[in-house]
DNA sequence: AAAAAAG
């Protein structure tokens, strides 16, 4: 067992250095008694934004700018039909890359990029995900007729457009997740899915939908003013995340005919509503730009077959809640039993698997690997660190990390904050000490969001200190170590953070600093490393005994089964009737789950 | 209590 963080990094993370060689002197390193001094001879790299390629991505996600008086303004086209591969996909088109954007028909071709990335990291960076990392890892269903599981994407009808796409995306075999949850939708059935951080969840709910509505040969659409009649829908809880399932949702579904278009707040709506105006099929949204949209009457739920809620715990949690109650229960969604819905993430805790029924009927309740973390992935490690201290602690790390030459575009540094100041603050720490950083959190613009996710992606700025609005999703390549600077107090938060690195196969290092602020932290944290099997060190079991033994432990899942890896109809004081799960639904659901009470031993991984 | 999400 390695005992110094950065044995760690050296060996899980990027190739190898000699971490015992003497340290080169540390020319920014400025220790806690001299702080006061001026900053050292290392620039703060400051002027990293204006150092980006200017044609990096067109802003906000919309069109490109070529295209704003393209003349398509009168001509939406919801009744389209064409969704055969054989259509609009023969000639005509020019996918090459680099010159004007002329007409509204063209499709950029989304693998471009991603081409361009292989060369820039050399040839081991993106050779797709690392599937045997997910071998023999523990799977749980729950649900009427559990459809079975495939071994691989040729079993499954899925159509030869979406195929070449699934093989550019340089995917070999399925995830778990995959394998699972594609044939479950595929059959039509509603699905509450847990599966590990990088696991492959957005590819679990976007082949079905994209497959599905490839299938739906005579759709008639509404054609009514300016509205547009989207037939999937998928919500997710942040703007950067809905962007990033927009893009992956592109890939799949490029050269199928199908359209995917993205909206979300603090970018211009008009943008968005042109977009919209050309026809829809995958509306990728945050809920408030969406209910913005429905009430100004540009978009309508009316076709929806697919609803898809990402990170699905986290948008039915106190804050999103009544939002999500709004779109799906009080506009014009079609009822449940009517539509397909999927409700994907990490964490589920019971109380919000509850919630939740009220969207789905008759679901399969499915589970994938140790809902928590990424095991054997993540090397986790927790630190005693006083809250004076952090900042030189960090700077320890970093001059560490450094040494080995983990920082940079070959090792990227997630530093998670618990607010919004404290992550301005940081950033402007890191950047006088010389380590180019950048944030990103709720009050800054959208534009310096996206411009600061670019700029740690590309590793431009290799330090991204974050609140929780990084959190969950957002898949960053090249994370080698998230640091918990600030613990978040639930430890569904942690999970989630954590899971920015060591994503598709790859291992990742996540460092905590932990106090006596986090004392109601200490079980639940002790816990869940416990079970991925990482060291625990004495001093953090000996505050996790306290917290459970006192009255400290205000944690939902003390004393339960944990994780919320297990799906709450098979805990007996819930199991008591159909009111949880689909009382306005068409079907008439039975109060039994015929095979979801298999025998007690089944859910053993999940205790 | 904080963060996110509409403007």
């Amino acid at each position: 067992m390695t005992t110094s963080w950065a044995d760690s990094v050296d060996n899980s993370v990027i190739g190898s250095s000699d971490a015992n060689a003497a340290r080169p002197a540390r020319s920014t390193y400025v220790p806690p008694h001299l702080r006061n001094k001026p900053p050292s001879s290392e620039p703060p790299v400051a002027s990293h934004s204006s150092s980006l390629p200017a044609n990096d991505r067109v802003n906000y996600g919309g069109p490109t700018a070529g295209s704003r008086g393209g003349g398509s303004y009168n001509r939406p086209d919801h009744g389209r039909q064409e969704y055969g591969y054989s259509g609009r996909t023969g000639g005509g088109w020019n996918n090459r890359g680099g010159g004007w954007d002329r007409g509204r028909e063209r499709e950029v071709n989304p693998f471009e990029d991603d081409e361009a990335t292989d060369h820039a990291f050399g040839e081991q960076e993106n050779t797709g995900i690392n599937f045997d990392a997910y071998d023999d890892i523990p799977v749980d269903t729950s649900g009427e007729n559990v459809p079975p599981p495939v071994n691989t994407f040729a079993e499954i009808d899925l159509g030869e457009a979406l195929n070449h796409n699934i093989r550019r995306c340089k995917y070999v075999k399925p995830t778990p997740v995959q394998r699972y949850a594609i044939p479950i939708s595929l059959a039509g059935r509603d699905l509450m899915a847990c599966a590990q951080t990088g696991s492959g969840k957005t590819a679990a709910f976007c082949f079905p939908i994209i497959s599905g509505i490839l299938k739906m040969q005579h759709v008639q659409r509404p054609r009514i003013g300016r509205t547009a009649f989207p037939l999937a829908l998928i919500l997710s809880p942040t703007r950067e995340l809905s962007c990033q399932i927009h893009d992956e949702a592109k890939k799949f579904s490029y050269q199928t005919g199908v359209k995917v278009v993205v909206a979300y707040g603090g970018a211009p709506i008009n943008q968005q509503m042109r977009e919209l105006e050309r026809g829809v099929d995958i509306l990728v949204a945050t809920p408030g730009r969406l209910v913005d949209l429905l009430e100004r009457a540009r978009v309508s739920l009316q076709m929806i077959r697919y609803l898809a809620l990402d990170e699905a715990d986290r948008m039915l949690d106190m804050g999103f809640e009544p939002q999500i109650r709004k779109i799906v229960e009080q506009m014009d969604m079609p009822l449940q039993g009517l539509r397909q819905t999927m409700l994907f993430s990490a964490t589920f805790p019971k109380e919000i698997q509850r919630l939740a029924s009220d969207f789905l009927s008759n679901y399969v309740f499915l589970a994938v690997g140790r809902v928590g973390s990424s095991t054997d992935l993540i090397a986790q490690r927790v630190e005693y660190v006083l809250e004076s201290d952090k900042r030189s602690h960090l700077m320890d790390l970093l001059h560490a990390q450094r040494e080995n030459g983990i920082i940079g575009k070959q090792g990227l540094t997630l530093v998670f904050v618990e607010t919004k100041k404290g992550a301005d603050a940081l950033e402007h720490w890191l950047c006088l000490n010389g380590f180019p950083a950048t944030s990103i959190h709720g009050d800054r613009t959208q534009q310096e969001r996206e411009l600061a996710l670019r700029s740690f992606k590309s590793g431009n700025t290799p330090i991204l200190v974050a609140t929780d609005v990084a959190a969950r999703g957002l898949d960053i390549p090249r994370v080698a170590h998230v640091v918990n600077f600030d613990l978040p107090n639930d430890i569904d938060d942690y999970v989630h953070r954590i899971g920015r690195t060591g994503r598709a196969g790859k291992m990742g290092l996540a460092t905590a600093f932990f106090n006596d602020n986090n004392f109601s932290l200490a079980k639940p944290l002790a816990d869940l490393m416990q079970e991925a099997n990482q060291e625990v060190p004495a001093w953090l079991t000996r505050f996790a005994a306290r917290a459970s033994y006192g009255g400290g432990n205000r944690n939902r899942r003390s004393g339960g089964s944990r994780f919320g890896g297990r799906d709450f109809r098979r805990d007996g004081q819930h199991n008591k009737g159909p009111e949880y799960y689909g009382g306005t639904g068409g079907y008439g659901v039975p109060a039994s789950y015929g095979g979801g009470y298999g025998p007690p031993g089944v859910a053993s991984a999940w205790d």
